[in-house]
DNA sequence: TGTATGTATGATCATATATTCAAATATCGT
DNA sequence: ACGATATTTGAATATATGATCATACATACA
């Protein structure tokens, strides 16, 4: 069914002391690294990952993110609408500001355990 | 003792809800991006990201990771050397092997709580 | 000592990404 | 309706990054 070529032994270390097994069921076992690698890519930019620790704070208007990170509101809008496009965050209209907060349990959860080492260099 | 300049009320949104002193000290409260930014982008690449997982899941040589990700023993050696010069995996030498493993308990932590949540798509 | 195996490295290239700039859109107050 | 404020968008550019190739290095074994 797969269109995988079949794993050959010859493409193992020899002499290796895992198995022919071993290697194949690793390459089972591997889970689709998409989504995961997409989140970490994310929240591997600092100016991105500066605005996901202030939405976990707070929430805040684009203008104002500007300010606190020395950037231009025409860049971290940028950013932030990578951060919506992957449900990150998400955008209040109030006024005629756009008021952004965060929009997953889930980035609170890695960025707490993230920022709990930090400074363990 | 700051070089900064000092902010100024002019670049804050007026009459926004948050007062000047909330974005001074929010300017004040944000830590360090540095380190925890370079950690998600390590883990922000599908091959490295995958690398990962391995050796949280156990020991192995340049070659077999190669095999296991479908991937040239070249590649696979630059994305080691980025994670070995961030202490986010050990090698060891094992005759003319080099077999890694984890050197982080940090990075297990992190990838346990991304995966958890993964395929919540 | 020579050869095969296993890994690391440097150069190159193609692509992806962050930032800036100019301009468009939208909302509020007068 | 007009001007000021706030945000978004697209294009252009410079830089960063991942993959490949050729080659160097290092170890084991005959």
């Amino acid at each position: 069914m797969s269109c995988e070529p079949e794993l050959e032994r010859e493409d193992l270390c020899e002499a290796h002391e895992v198995d022919f097994r071993s290697v194949e069921e690793a390459k089972a076992s591997l889970p689709d690294m998409g989504y995961v690698a997409e989140l970490f890519k994310a929240m591997g930019e600092s100016t991105r990952l500066s605005i996901l620790y202030l939405l976990w704070k707070g929430r805040w208007c684009v203008h104002d993110l500007a300010t606190i990170l020395d950037s231009s509101v025409s860049n971290v809008s940028h950013h932030l609408r990578l951060l919506r496009a992957m449900r990150l965050v998400k955008a209040t209209k109030e006024g005629r500001k756009v008021v952004y907060s965060l929009d997953d349990d889930h980035v609170e959860a890695l960025m707490s355990e993230a920022f709990k080492h930090a400074g363990h260099s």
